[in-house]
DNA sequence: TCGTCAAGTCAGCATCCGCTTACATACCGA
DNA sequence: TCGGTATGTAAGCGGATGCTGACTTGACGA
């Protein structure tokens, strides 16, 4: 929770850490209270600075919600699809990018991808990336981008998706029992059955 | 779209065609908007009265937002499950309910299932419609209340719901394809497997 | 030691939001 | 016909929000 980051800010002038932490502070309350509803006042106090410093950095609220976004897009690219090469793999990276701590980040990017700005740019980024990870999660099923009679491998794979992000805010933001305190072994034995069906072809 | 009760209220004074109205617009832009991005400006203006009805008749936009969600929790009780009595039954009626066309209100009843207001009250009763629509939803696939054992059957059935939420949200809120423009049928089975994974123990 | 510039703070402006109060208008029974 | 009540409107208040411009503080090289 308190990292290294967060003494940096809290020590002295490094802009960088500063910038790192207001996305990181920024992308919890957009992710958990939606974008409306997170002032910038907040976001600055959970760092500890000043609110000016949001509109220096970032420009405007919008830029750093784009910020968040454009983070999320890369974290997601790179760290969820890129290095699993079967199904298999593919549907356990998942389940423990989405079943992580409550206090990680990892679920909070799920989230974020749901939560529109009502700016136009940031809304087109969200949506990009989405379907950009569709595409990956096709791709590691077995679907190749250029044949279009596959399609419904797009679509399965991203029925994958919106149920783990279903799960992701049932658990977080909504706070539904019994799902949101049960155990990641509790819920990972069913969603290993769905994403089988949904992304594995060569299921049992 | 512009049905009886915006033609009542437009053409006279009929407080409860006007109530209904306003119930009806503010569940539009609470579901597809958010609690806190909608303003009760809007709402009204929606409807085409005044702002300050909305304070006559529901006391403050809590109240307002407290109504829709009373509403969608009688009419989800109700219409998505009690006439169903087999798994399979109750599978083809939740996804009807989910992918009813854009313009109709029963997606948009599940979608308003996500969206906390910040108000505790109504978020309470969110909860525990979530969770009410939990149960009834396991009781179809088997489930007995009394029987501690089967606890999976409630988590499984949670995710269900969570399934169709994502879905509902990927395809209403965030716009995103192909799921968005895919048509009912396209959907209808894939998700006929997954349900029939987390809600029918009898599957072939 | 001092000048310079980045990093951060402070106070305030314009706007919007939810809500209230006072007022206007249409229905309806006596 | 007329007065009372229900329905709807107009205007504005207090507060919160995003953002801005002027100011202060600290680091660092000459």
């Amino acid at each position: 929770m308190t990292d290294a980051d967060d003494e940096i800010v809290r020590s002295g002038r490094d802009a960088e850490a500063t910038k790192r932490a207001l996305v990181r502070a920024a992308r919890r309350r957009f992710a958990t209270e939606g974008y409306r509803a997170t002032t910038v006042r907040q976001i600055a106090a959970d760092v500890g600075v000043n609110v000016a410093l949001i509109n220096r950095y970032f420009v405007s609220k919008d830029g750093l919600f784009e910020a968040c976004m454009l983070r999320t897009s890369d974290e997601l690219a790179t760290r969820s699809t890129v290095p699993a090469t079967t199904p298999a793999e593919v549907i356990e990276r998942l389940i423990a990018h989405a079943l992580n701590a409550p206090n990680g980040d990892d679920p909070l990017q799920l989230l974020l991808l749901l939560r529109s700005s009502g700016d136009e740019n940031a809304d087109r980024i969200r949506r990009r990336t989405l379907e950009h990870f569709t595409r990956k999660l096709a791709g590691a099923s077995g679907w190749s981008p250029d044949d279009p009679t596959t399609e419904p491998v797009l679509l399965k794979a991203q029925l994958a998706i919106a149920t783990m992000l279903g799960v992701v805010m049932l658990r977080t933001s909504a706070a539904v029992e019994p799902v949101a305190s049960a155990t990641a072994e509790e819920l990972a034995g069913p969603l290993r059955e769905v994403l089988r069906v949904l992304l594995d072809d060569r299921r049992p």
